[in-house]
DNA sequence: GATGAATGAGGGTTCATTCAT
DNA sequence: CATGAATGAACCCTCATTCAT
């Protein structure tokens, strides 16, 4: 429309395509470093499967911790929002059936957690290999060695604030409370992983019954 | 007294020697393992601190591999070996109790089974770390790909043959029985990372709960 | 008015514009070369300093080695012009003093000639660099090895003719006539490297004792 | 001698063998250093001209920088020693001459100084590249800014001194007094550099012409 | 058998140069 | 012509492994 619209375009059209190459990288580290471990996974290695040249991989991170943690970070990032999204009160939902009692709400709540993190998972094998490994992600700075979190320790804090809620709607035994979210986070990973060894694993059917051992021992 | 028992002395004294150095290779290896990870630990470190030259330790294990398959062999072999203990059938005790009903027996198998893992992994922080990075146990050879078994793996295994018991006595429910090896394992390894964070943590306090949330979800 | 003259315009600012950039870059690199060596100078920060893309340098230079030596071909053309317009024989100064005598007249000489040296190495804090680290000047091709002459080497042609003078003057002694230059441009450089370090140095006035000590100590 | 005699012969040998390698690679940094400039050598360079792998330079110096700092540091620090020594008063000397005005006495003084400026620079053609290149030399630590040396600074200190004495003999001019230090090395430097690419000159001769004319020019 | 200096393949990183837009 | 992302050769450095003492 105006003379900028050239420009514009082509801004967009470099912004979009850096974008593409930056995804693309981050793309063949979370490949390799899924499939063949951090130590065993090389910069030209991820360069390559990334289609472009080591120095390009260069170009968009500043070296191999950046480049991996840029990985931990959104992928872990993504995992982290889909489980926060998934404790988001469904204020709409609430309001259309007909007020359930607090143990179906509570095991609702609880299904779609489960169900988030499943989801992420099996998109994301790489996610596999960080529950394995447990590699750092640093909130901020990699230098300042405060605030940093791990994965874990981050499921740790979204399942406790899951079970909180259960516990307030007095669903939940209040004896071992806050042991809960550990539990449930250790059998979440417990069941993903067998089904990484197991090819015929269903592994959303094998959730549910998580989730109904789950509440039958942690439910008053 | 004569010529043999002297050169036979002389054979134990050099045999524990030997032994002795190679059990402190092992030790020094296993405390930086479980400190720094199998990445950040180079065979300089292990030799230094187990008081030896590098080529003493080359001396003992053909290559690094060897060192951290050997390791790794020992003390899960204990681990696991403890865990079969746990699970043997205790005759004598099941004759001096007045015929506890099934559950009950079972409940106190799952105890002792639990109670062998945590004491393990309390003396061997080390496991923590292979818990974590899951390193591959080489049954045999490295190079051949047969035959490899992960701690995972072998828990699950131990855990099964646990679970079948349940199943067999009738106190397990048989849904979802052979997810319940997988949740255990993953509830003990969640309960067991926990304690590491907190160091407040009882960690003997907190498997007792654990198997009292796993019998209410699991047990008819 | 006519076809060409437009088009001769339109030349010209286009030269004029090459020119600046070309500049542009030669300042750049002077400025940057001077300040942190040729080593720790990449193509990438004269480029920006410069206020032009990386590609846009090597339309204007071949390549690194040709900027280097355009740019010190022309500041040490500069440089040499200045001294041998100093060493010009002045008619009309000559013609308007009082015939001076032959060691006056030769002093006179020295003084314009290091006074030139003076002030272009002032405005040319690059030049100093270049006596420190004495790169190449390739009067041709880099590639040929002839013809290879050093600032340190032009130096001492200048100085050796202005020398000559005053052997011819009768000013200076004959003994060690042809190690007078190689003095005197050592001289030169000390003195300037010096006021260097010193923020509160004096140049021209340590330039003239400079001459004093030259003079009464090269001449009869 | 006693039972140790072997131990120690034996770490002697060892620690001299170290301190061989060391030096020969020292010696090889040298030779390329001054031969094709700091830039253009690379430590496989080196250690090949020195007879051992790359490792094993970085078995004997943390780094690059640590060995290029070694080097100057070790051949700079023998040079100012040198020229520490030609300064020392030399009481017998004093002695035995029957009291030589003051300033012969000092222009002794300048000529042991010339000497060993001049044997130490011909015995080490690396120093004359340091002169030209004028890299840093770290008093301690190479991370601390402060403190840092160059070679031409020292030797300014040195001339200095030197000069301080020939001041309080009475044998100096007053009047730029603080210059002539710079003056001195800045011949020094432009007889040295002269003769490096005259392969007839006899830099003994023109160092003894040099401090001719320094004396006439700088004395009373 | 112990020692630890020497080895050198291999990986991370830099940066001059190219070229499609 | 300007641009700046892509390229990849080349360099610094690490560390598992060897072997002379």
């Amino acid at each position: 429309m105006n003379p900028n619209s050239l420009h514009d375009a082509r801004v967009t059209l470099r912004a979009r395509f850096r974008s593409a190459t930056r995804e693309a990288i981050l793309e063949a580290a979370a490949d390799l470093l899924g499939a063949d471990g951090a130590t065993q996974t090389r910069m030209e290695d991820i360069a390559a499967r990334a289609g472009v040249a080591v120095g390009t991989v260069y170009n968009y991170f500043e070296d191999r911790k950046a480049l991996v943690s840029a990985l931990l970070e959104t992928r872990i990032k993504g995992l982290l929002e889909a489980l926060d999204a998934s404790l988001a009160p469904t204020a709409k939902g609430a309001a259309a059936t007909p007020a359930p009692d607090a143990r179906t709400a509570f095991q609702a709540d609880l299904e779609r957690f489960v169900a988030a993190f499943t989801a992420h998972i099996e998109s994301n094998r790489f996610l596999f290999a960080v529950l394995r490994d447990e590699e750092r992600v640093s909130g901020v700075d990699a230098t300042s060695q405060s605030r940093r979190t791990t994965l874990g320790g981050e499921l740790l804090g979204k399942a406790g604030r899951l079970m909180d809620r259960g516990l307030k709607a007095r669903v939940l035994r209040r004896d071992d409370a806050e042991l809960y979210g550990a539990m449930l986070v250790g059998m979440l990973r417990g069941v993903a992983l067998r089904s990484l060894t197991r090819t015929s694993a269903d592994l959303r059917r094998d959730m549910a019954a998580m989730v109904r051992v789950f509440m039958s021992g942690a439910a008053r």
